[in-house]
DNA sequence: GGGACTTTGTTCCTGCGTTCACAAGCGGTT
DNA sequence: AACCGCTTGTGAACGCAGGAACAAAGTCCC
């Protein structure tokens, strides 16, 4: 009954697209939203939705719809955006430059204190308005600015100690971008993101839904010549 | 229980992940691997991960564990690796210029045969060994080389139209980075990976360990001075 | 050749996430 | 003021994923 027992991490996936739907719909002027065309601007269940939304207590008129604005920062407050969190970027690369020039990070509360890499000829350029400093002032930026995110986009070979470093520095939560599995101490959570992973999956699906015609496209798809 | 009956897709994502681990494990010269130590490199339970396995019939040796290089190509056969894919990319901005020049896809079957961009100045430049093409002839070009994915790097704005327009030239997977959550037809596959989510959920687990201290850090964690 | 150890493959069980369906509540209307 | 339609919030059932324990099977050693 307490403010949060405790929110599924799928909800909160949810929970920062709906934000981001929330958003536009202030932007368009927007008052009220129904359930059902939130989740349908979101992709996902009516029901879904508003049990995801009830984790976080009455935030609705019945019969009416739920407030733009309202909603809006109640989901805010809820993934602790109303303080910015400081992130630190290691890993200059074309990954990282596109990181670190990424908009959609400022807008939503998070802000990159420091940017690193180990190459020379990186350190020294600017890159979204931050300097590339070398790898060996990271636990120096870390403990002055209190960055509690780290995002690395590093080479796979370096990722690990790499990681190991943030978690020494004092740094609680990673994200990474390397093709690799990283080990971290207790009390430091990351999370992975692979690239190519994502395309296998999808690889997967196709080979999947192409192989077996027992789910048949409504399109006319032409002769196909496809047989089992 | 012969070929594929279903294999989830979280199976799917996990079967990748054991893919890279094997690859490197060949590459040293390792002949046999068992589940637990394939498990721990991967970051999984060894139940689990057998689990996993066992949807692809039975592929190890009791009392000895895996061979390496067989169960490799059995993953790679099974997420139709065998075949290289044809992919088209949207969107030659930062985060499409890192993916274009990311190696990671290439050595797993996928191949980008055509980058496109609505920019002017950005046709006729050379990203990845590959020329940037007006969007104009995105359907020719997937009409010519028989892509059947899509990855979507634009901005938000034009991320539906450019889905709609890849739907139409016969793409059936589409993997979209942009922040808006897209529409497809029936018998086109879209997953999204939204990078400012990922950074919500770890700032929102952050949020909650740090009020809740119910689950304490085993290290002592005082002076942030100490390093390893 | 036999025994014992190791490791896989399977089965059961627990918990979670998702979906469906209904009761409660509010606004608009007459 | 009362009725009615619409929407939220919640409770229950279904299906699925994850984890642990057990049996089968193969190899190594004596």
């Amino acid at each position: 009954m307490q403010s949060r027992p405790r929110i599924p991490e799928a909800t909160v996936a949810r929970l920062a697209v709906y934000l981001r739907v929330l958003s536009g719909l202030a932007d368009d002027g927007r008052g009220t939203v129904s359930s059902g065309e939130l989740a349908s601007a979101a992709g996902v269940n009516p029901a879904g939705l508003r049990k995801d939304l009830s984790h976080l207590g009455p935030c609705g008129t019945r019969g009416v719809g739920y407030e733009v604005a309202t909603l809006r920062d109640r989901i805010a407050t809820v993934l602790g955006m109303e303080t910015a969190h400081a992130c630190v970027l290691v890993g200059i690369g074309n990954l990282g430059a596109a990181l670190a020039g990424y908009g959609g990070f400022g807008s939503r509360g998070f802000e990159f204190v420091g940017l690193f890499d180990a190459s020379p000829a990186r350190v020294g350029q600017h890159v979204g308005g931050l300097p590339v400093r070398p790898v060996a002032e990271l636990e120096e930026v870390v403990a002055a600015t209190g960055a509690t995110i780290g995002v690395i986009a590093t080479p796979a070979e370096v990722a690990q100690p790499v990681c190991d470093r943030l978690a020494a520095a004092g740094v609680r939560s990673i994200l990474n971008f390397a093709p690799v599995t990283l080990t971290a101490p207790r009390g430091v959570d990351v999370r992975q993101v692979d690239l190519s992973v994502e395309l296998q999956v999808l690889a997967f699906l196709d080979k999947q839904r192409g192989a077996v015609p027992g789910v048949p496209l409504d399109t006319p798809l032409a002769p196909a010549g496809g047989m089992a």
